[in-house]
RNA sequence: GCUGUUGUAGCUCAGUGGUAGAGCACUUCCUUGGUAAGGAAGAGGUCACGAGUUCAAUCCUCGUCAACAGCUCCA
């Protein structure tokens, strides 16, 4: 016999070789009809595998990620029976499991496309119908190399070079059999709704030199409506998506004329972006900085200077040349060295620090044509910037300051689901930073310190460090599961030194500061681009490009209407008259589209009692009142809004 | 940047080897209407751009540009 521990501390006894599967049925037949894999002392493994030893066992079901990845992944293996039978002589690369389904990359004899993929959908539907067993097999690597040789899958026989003999095993389902190191689904009937998504190409083991192949993305589910559900969802979010909302709402265009991924900001996006600015501009002055502004070009040897131009100047735009034949500039691609020069202008004392000088700093960056994405991703772009030059005793305090002001962002935005990213060095290519590990040392744990300090809870990405020092970075999803990083702050010992940058210490000698750079929006696009897809056009009342439209029943009140509307543009509310000559619900429907958050309602029972008839967006009518009482009730929601965040501050 | 798909009116999209259509938007007229689409008429397109094949190209071929998806990348 030998012991299972369960999750919450009980211990049964069980007879050796007991699997999973035959823990779950002792539970209960629910259970046993459930549970999609087994955590055995915390490695996730098939039902159908024997425990042989005293274990802690965990149960997975659908709701557990071990639960879903399984399920998953036994489904790209029923995508690949079904390619084989479908397509014979598919060679296959890997077929893992993703965030939402599952791909696997195929080299077909014949090309495949969208088209075909209701056939092959049908082909995996009728397989899993035949409830077939994933079997496990393990083999010698010798043997392993001789499956996939004789049957000419020269991908395979790469993976399994790379493997250690002894670790290799085989699954097999149906006529199909795998390298596979599991785990998996006890049968594939367990699969009863299928979507294959998409097709696309990508490249064998992700590198560019190597053959592209055929990539073929599906989503499964143990039940038909959770099917349902999810391409419901998925029709809901590409509603949100903020390049079509960007165009609906008059936000912002682009031109090809005018160039790739640069946009154009129309009048209303102008008017959003700079109250955005302005709301950040206010709380960045309480906490005592200065706005500075630069140009948007610079010498080259500024960028020699801070290393930029080594490490990205090929990359970048080409150089701007004057009439004289001397003089090289580049377009900036960030503010840094300009703000340096900023510090660098006059003699600085311990006391004058710490400084902080804030610029929304347009940048120009030439991203990949391909990389190029709605307002996330663009060649010119605004940052929130600012870098802060700080003596070390004050490295901490501030940039635990940096950290409220973008939580306090956040919070009063409503971005509840974000999360704060530790970026570090990648351990194994450390050519690719500057700077000594001494000052990488001191400038990781510092951030790492901050964010404890502010209980953030943080991930650790290795390898996502900018070159002059690691960041905390704040990530949030879009609408349809995309993640992209808006704040970031970065702690830099490295940019000082290049620069030179120094201040006279209470003890006379010249000392070093400590930069922290740091952009809370990110950039005002993507900022704009999130917030657009997080509200669904919806903005809060205060940053509403419109707050309120005033509707006249017909054009006999146009003129009250007009006058409501100068009312309220005079109590600092942005409203307007839909004076066209449609009928009421017209209007209504026409301005409920345009997500305007209140709409006043004018006719003759207005004008005769001085009031207006209120309808709130999505909500319908509220009934009248004066407009005085409506201006105050508007004023009172905004403060309100403006408000919720304070605590943090 | 790579691979694939797409590009027709301001927007969303039909369509054809013999130089084009719908709905919405727009203009004018009728209507002056009470909480999500009132009616009629009209105007609007070098069918992304360039070259080739053809008696003839918006349609076929090639190239360029752009958008979209994925990969790779992101100071």
């Amino acid at each position: 016999m030998i012991k299972i521990t369960f999750p919450d501390g009980s211990v049964r006894e069980y007879a050796q070789g007991t699997t999973g599967l035959q823990i779950a049925e002792s539970i209960s037949p629910r259970l046993a009809q459930e549970v999609l894999a087994a955590g055995v002392n915390g490695k996730v493994q098939d039902l159908n595998q024997p425990i042989d030893a005293d274990a802690e066992i965990r149960l997975f079901k659908w709701d557990d990620d071990e639960g879903k990845r399984t399920f998953w992944h036994t489904s790209s293996h029923l995508l690949a029976e079904a390619l084989e039978s479908l397509y014979p002589g598919i060679k296959f690369g890997i077929g893992p499991s993703i965030e939402n389904g599952f791909y696997y990359d195929v080299d077909a004899p014949v090309p495949i496309t969208e088209a075909d993929l209701p056939r092959i959908e049908q082909k995996m539907v009728e397989l899993a119908r035949n409830k077939e067993p994933l079997v496990r097999r393990e083999v010698p690597k010798a043997e392993a190399l001789k499956t996939f040789t004789e049957k000419g899958d020269q991908y395979k026989v790469e993976l399994i070079t790379d493997l250690e003999d002894g670790t290799i095993s085989f699954y097999t389902n149906g006529a199909f059999t795998d390298l596979c190191r599991g785990p998996h689904l006890p049968n594939t009937g367990l699969i009863k709704a299928i979507k294959l998504t998409s097709v696309a190409g990508a490249y064998w083991r992700g590198n560019e030199k190597n053959k592209m192949l055929t990539r073929i993305y599906g989503i499964t589910f143990p039940k038909k409506s959770m099917l349902d559900d999810y391409l419901a969802m998925m029709e809901e979010a590409k509603k949100r998506d903020h390049r079509k909302l960007g165009k609906e709402l008059e936000l912002f265009t682009f031109s090809p004329r005018v160039g790739q991924g640069l946009p154009l900001w129309l009048p209303k996006g102008a008017a959003l972006r700079e109250r955005l600015q302005r709301f950040l501009q206010d709380v960045q002055k309480d906490y005592g900085y200065q706005q500075v502004i630069t140009p948007h070009i610079g010498m080259k040897e500024l960028y020699v200077t801070s290393g930029h131009y080594a490490k990205y100047g090929q990359d970048s735009f080409q150089p701007i040349h004057t009439p004289d034949p001397n003089e090289e500039f580049l377009l900036k691609p960030m503010n840094c060295p300009h703000h340096c020069e900023i510090y660098r202008s006059k003699p600085r004392s311990y006391r004058d620090l710490p400084l902080r000088f804030a610029e929304f700093g347009t940048v120009y960056r030439y991203e990949q044509s391909g990389e190029l994405h709605g307002l996330t991703r663009v060649r010119g772009f605004t940052q929130d910037d600012a870098h802060l030059f700080v003596r070390p005793d004050q490295l901490l305090e501030e940039f635990e300051k940096v950290i409220d002001i973008v939580l306090y962002i956040f919070k009063t935005l409503k971005f509840d689901n974000y999360t704060a990213q530790v970026s570090l060095r990648d351990p194994n290519n450390r050519e690719k930073y500057i700077g000594s590990d001494e000052n990488w040392e001191k400038a990781e744990s510092a951030i790492i310190k901050a964010a404890e300090e502010k209980g953030l809870k943080t991930v650790v990405e290795y390898g996502e460090a900018a070159f002059y020092g690691p960041k905390l970075d704040f990530m949030v999803k879009d609408a349809i599961g995309r993640k992209w990083q808006l704040g970031t702050i970065q702690v830099d010992y490295n940019l000082p030194e290049r620069f030179d940058l120094t201040y006279k210490g209470n003890d006379d000698k010249e000392h070093r500061p400590i930069m922290i750079h740091r952009a809370p929006f990110g950039s005002l696009e993507r900022f704009v681009a999130v917030l657009l897809e997080h509200t669904g056009g919806k903005f809060p009342l205060w940053l509403a490009p419109d707050q309120v439209v005033v509707l006249p029943i017909s054009e006999k009140f146009n003129d009250y209407a007009e006058k409501v509307s100068k009312f309220l543009n005079n109590h600092d509310i942005r409203a307007q008259v839909d004076d066209r000559n449609e009928k009421i619900g017209r209007k209504i429907r026409d301005n409920e589209l345009k997500r305007i958050p209140f709409l006043l309602i004018v006719g003759e029972k207005e004008e005769a009692a001085g009031e207006v008839s209120l309808r709130v967006q999505g909500e319908g009518d509220k009934g009248s009142m004066k407009q005085e009482a409506f201006a105050d009730y508007v004023k009172k929601l905004v403060q309100e809004e403006l408000d919720a965040a304070k605590a943090i501050r």
